[in-house]
DNA sequence: GATGAATGAGGCTTCATTCAT
DNA sequence: CATGAATGAAGCCTCATTCAT
């Protein structure tokens, strides 16, 4: 068949190597589309712009691909988080702001939401590791939040930290999941992080002390 | 759902005829230890104790097999779902044991449990609707305690029920995600279920109204 | 699969043991309708109103129940082509006479010459013999009639008489399978047998002598 | 047609890349060996020496193959039929050397005997149109040489130029199966197209005017 | 004799991966 | 480094045939 130049090829055109980065990208995509097990290298290779071979100077099989693509995208994720957070002092509007980020960051790249939500913990359970360790300190910087709120006395101290952070995680994971899996999404008319406000009302209800 | 050859072919009352549910049950327990995608019809066959081509008796063909198979399983844990709500009045009370059902259910049967936080929401992105509906109905019990506490003052008023149905549910679905994903699993001392009060203390401060 | 008793499941009402002939007449017509090789033991055992296993109490495997089917549709064609004959006697007469009977069976059965046309030769081929004795009955009948007429002068004896039965023969047959090909069949508004003086009017002239 | 992977495929300059047409010559082998329906794609593949799966770079799917095989077949008989009546005049030399033509392309190629008889017209009504385009150019010149007849004088002007075609036709194919079907085609010693002036003679006679 | 649920061998097809250019 | 034609293992599914009822 012969593979007809995808956008991603023209920018080929430009330079030496950003081969590895657009093959990353193209990964998430493909992956967002037809899911975890039905990405085709070819497909990938095709939307990066590159030969099918050439995928392979790159990656050692196909599911180190798939893994790197979501460790990739999930760490640029994480780079970001921290950074912000370091901006503010406060525990609770803290856990505002992961919310925040973690809303904006999915409700602006649909294909990267749909890989986050769907895929990645379907992958954690089937290929190994990869992310576990990025998922675990993403839990971490949440649990520092809410201890540093305990020891500030604005958090309950009688609540466990770990249960805490589950269910902060948990109930901003679910409204992605639900945004995802409607299809209201097409309505561009309201942005996920809009529902920030809402979540965190009732997640920081449920973990301050009744000051 | 899957025709049956006939209605022959569902008496049960003997021990021949049962193979239906038979494939059911070892579809959940392939998936469970492979995942959907990488589930071979062959071993499905296999552990039911029957002829890979039986499969195609009861099931059009792969897909539709393992959507019956999961649609099957979640259709039986809504109904004891139910039917355990009705036995109690208060708002905060069927809450709490609605976390408890369903941290009882999957924290019981692991091989479910896998499918249900890995392959669930997975599938319904990708292979159509099937259980959309029943999850559906399940927000929908939830929603209606949500209610009905309102209604009775005992949950504040001015949070959104579909947000704070998702914090919920969220909030339990990590914490079943969470232990899937750990090791700890292998640790038969703990049952996951004991972690309902924690889980329910936090979202119920959160929807509850300040009394 | 639940077999929807066909119209011909009815007429086992009646009595005890039609059955073979029901099979067989249900094999022509799924032949016609799929081909030889597409044609299921299934599909011809609903259309008879029997069971799948009831076939193999009459035929011992499938290519058995085919070429029986076949055979039998011959013979009687070729049992009503011989009788006719005797009632003339000119040998060109009876010519013409073996064309009509040729198109005017094939014309008014299009099942059955579709069969003809496209799976007896076929068939003859992959299938062992079979009905080869059957066409080589045929063009004896065909010869038997070119060698009265060479006897009695009406023929030339300058040609081949096998030569001849396969001119006649060739040509009757190319008209049926190109009726067969094209679409015009739809038009019923014209018999096959309406195309006998033609033909015949051009291998009469061929074999006849230049009286 | 199939599509070529590249044009690089078809340097069959040197030896390596003949690949397409080594599929077309294997496919027509085997299904002459086989049949249609009982040709296995793996066969083909091993006798045009390459793998399982190079026959799908190449062509669709089973039935395109085999279609594209005798389509391709037939597509080099109807070029070389074509380029030898140019080089006659008479009507009545013209049809003689296209009878010669048939008879020995197809008495020189057992295999492709073989298709034609039982494969092509089998094929054509179950397998959709493909050469049914070919088939009718093959009758387009066989009628166009029958009108330069009837102009010249040389051919009735009282008969139907198609079913005289027909019955050409049908003489020449018909000749040609019984040479399929009989096992004289054992004996090597006598070649089918020596049956050409018999055949001719007959035909001839039918459609010349009586001069 | 009759049934039809069950069997399981076998074929088409896909697609990750390799390697000669 | 890059290519992409070629490979071939592996899996879904069909359907002729059997056999317990």
């Amino acid at each position: 068949m012969a593979k007809r130049p995808s956008q991603a090829a023209a920018r080929s055109a430009n330079g030496t190597s950003d081969k590895y980065q657009r093959i990353l990208d193209a990964a998430i995509e493909v992956i967002a589309e037809h899911g975890f097990f039905h990405s085709r290298v070819a497909e990938i290779a095709d939307r990066a712009g590159v030969a099918d071979g050439t995928i392979y100077l790159y990656f050692k099989n196909k599911d180190e691909l798939l893994m790197a693509a979501i460790d990739s995208a999930f760490h640029r994720f994480i780079q970001r988080a921290r950074s912000s957070l370091d901006q503010v002092q406060d525990p609770r509007e803290k856990l505002r702001r992961m919310a925040f980020l973690h809303l904006e960051a999915l409700g602006s790249n649909r294909s990267l939401a749909i890989v986050f939500q769907t895929e990645l913990r379907h992958s954690a359970k089937f290929l190994g590791q990869f992310s576990h360790n990025l998922l675990v300190e993403y839990f971490d910087v949440i649990k520092s939040v809410l201890r540093e709120g305990q020891e500030a006395g604005v958090f309950r101290a009688d609540i466990s930290i770990t249960i805490a952070a589950h269910c902060f995680f948990g109930a901003v994971d679910e409204i992605v999941t639900t945004w995802i899996l409607s299809d209201r999404d097409r309505d561009h008319d309201y942005h996920l992080s809009s529902l920030t406000d809402s979540v965190v009302a009732i997640v920081l209800k449920g973990v301050e002390t009744g000051s």
